[in-house]
DNA sequence: ACCTGAACACCGTTCAAGT
DNA sequence: ACCTGAACACCGTTCAAGT
């Protein structure tokens, strides 16, 4: 005797998302993703193997997320690499902006359920690294995409955290960065 | 009538601190801390004022042990400013490998109740603020000491998170990152 | 003054029973 | 085939009662 679906993995994550930013990851329960789409807790596990799977899910579709915006801006960005060094920066930092609970979880400390799989943050990552080629060059590619890539995150999890709270001009210091970054990559090349 | 006091708030937050690594964020329950210090978990209320509160504390004291451990590096290090980055990243990285969930903890998306006061955090890298003006001059020490922290805790989170994972020499990068840095920032030094 | 057991509201998760 | 209520083990937190 079927029973009809009364919601979909892909609503199931669509609300966790949004739960995740609006209250936060302790707010991420499965009783309020279940509520919001409609169901009773013990049915998500019908859609997702428990919470920590969930979370996942909803981190790998930010990646996905971030990886499109940068492929977005990419394609409108100035043709020098420098520029679209600070294209990139800024769609992700604004990326960031919009999602900051879930940006902020993607590189940090996560039980193994809930890590995304390295498949994902790879596909996602596919154009910071043809970035960082192009500033640094073939030999220094993978370095460069790196330094990249961690400057950005770390940079982004230090103004959410409020690490910058006490003093100065943030987007100046996020500016400072881009382009220390852009030079400093295009003197490596070889 | 006195009860004797059988733990103190000092021995809390250091197996807090313990259990954080040996179990992850999700293991650190206020029985398992009780459990650690020898008491009942609704005696704990009487040291710290929740799981929240003892959580930033302990990420606090990690905050001032990565400060500790980066001042008596720069007292050891080469008298350039490039070779006191080295010194500094290297004796963060360090570190951060000893106590990863803690130090991941520290810039990503936590609690107010959990986060870290502003005034910890600047006292602990005060050490890389001073690096910052030696290296890029007064004008940009603020700018030049986040850039070189958002890359020190952007590429620790991202190896913690396994993002290096599938290829490449993580090694090689954190030297191509401390060397591009190293010459960026002194490029900007006016 | 600190510690405790008992209690409360809430979790994640399992599972037999419904349709 | 999916959904549900009931149940279980576990949380954080409060508080009256013990010493």
């Amino acid at each position: 005797m079927p029973a009809p679906e009364r919601t979909s993995t892909e609503q199931v994550v669509t609300e966790a998302r949004r739960i995740l930013e609006q209250r936060g990851a302790d707010g991420l329960t499965m009783q309020a993703v279940a509520s919001a789409v409609g169901v009773r807790a013990p049915s998500l596990y019908k859609r997702v193997a428990g919470r920590d799977d969930l979370l996942r899910l909803a981190l790998e579709a930010t990646a996905l997320e971030v990886g499109d915006r940068v492929d977005r801006a990419l394609a409108g960005a100035p043709a020098d690499a420098r520029g679209a060094l600070g294209a990139v920066a800024d769609a992700t930092r604004e990326y960031a902006a919009e999602a900051p609970v879930a940006f902020g979880l993607l590189f940090g400390p996560l039980p193994d359920a809930a890590r995304p799989r390295t498949e994902v943050l790879a596909s996602a990552s596919a154009a910071v690294l043809a970035l960082g080629r192009r500033l640094a060059g073939p030999d220094h590619e993978l370095a460069a995409a790196r330094t990249i890539t961690a400057w950005m995150t770390g940079f982004i999890g230090m103004q959410h955290a409020g690490a910058f709270r006490l003093s100065g001009d943030v987007e100046e210091a996020w500016r400072f960065g881009v382009e220390a970054l852009g030079a400093a990559l295009e003197a490596r090349r070889c």
